[in-house]
DNA sequence: CCAATTTCAGCACCACTGATATGG
DNA sequence: CCCATATCAGTGGTGCTGAAATTG
């Protein structure tokens, strides 16, 4: 518990100047990496496990951001995609480039280090249901 | 992060038929172990190291709960005690018992495993600066 | 008709800032 | 006078429930 909130609490300190919270951030990444750079946001909800409301929280800041539009689904007249701007695309570079230079807040850990605790979170994650990424 | 959002998840699920967060469940067994079973919410707020206002917050959840009662402090007129009540008290343990008869959401790892993580997380810990229990 | 997608209102909770009253 | 303790108002963020509109 105490270690997930200096963590998260590194990685907010470094995304703060660029007005991101972490999952902001995360959304903006996963947007990033799509083949077009905009997703529905049921996929969104997805892959980063949140509630459909709270993708519908994030995208809305996002938008008030001027991060992300929404744009009507084309294959889908129900849904609604999450579709990065330049200058989103532009910040999440920058805040990436930020992020990698702290080596995402675990510069305390060598590669093998980091692999075993890899390996004993997993446990956990697979006891409780969730996906292995083996 | 996502193991975590597990193990709270969890932890939140047991302690939910008795209407208590993780947070406020801290509170109460801080107060269930100290000598008198009532502390300075000052202190409280040091070994939780939650902020101040934070500490205000849940000691005002669980008066409403009548879990806890605020008393003046006899050693510090600017102070308030946060004091168990009885059944405070009562419900910190049928807690814990429930708590402990699902090892804390940690039945997955055996005592090895567990060692191995707790060494591993300290690294985290004690590279942001954090106590090392040790 | 049923199911999926998204939104909205509303609530509980947490973390913080800034200001304030009180007392050491 | 300065500092510590606690509270209060307010903001931003997260995570949910329940209900609704829209469309497949």
């Amino acid at each position: 518990m105490r270690a997930h909130q200096l963590l998260l609490s590194r990685l907010d300190a470094i995304l703060k100047p660029h007005e991101l919270t972490f999952a902001r951030y995360e959304a903006l990444v996963l947007l990033r990496f799509s083949r077009h750079g905009a997703l529905p946001l049921s996929v969104i909800g997805e892959r980063l496990m949140v509630h459909p409301t709270s993708v519908t929280n994030i995208v809305d800041r996002l938008v008030r951001q001027r991060l992300v539009e929404r744009q009507p689904n084309p294959r889908d007249g129900r849904g609604v995609l999450a579709s990065l701007t330049d200058s989103g695309a532009a910040l999440v570079e920058r805040a990436t480039k930020d992020l990698m230079a702290e080596g995402f807040g675990l510069q305390a850990y060598d590669d093998t280090q980091l692999a075993q605790l890899f390996e004993l979170l997993r446990t956990l994650r697979v006891d409780a249901g969730d996906f292995s990424f083996d």
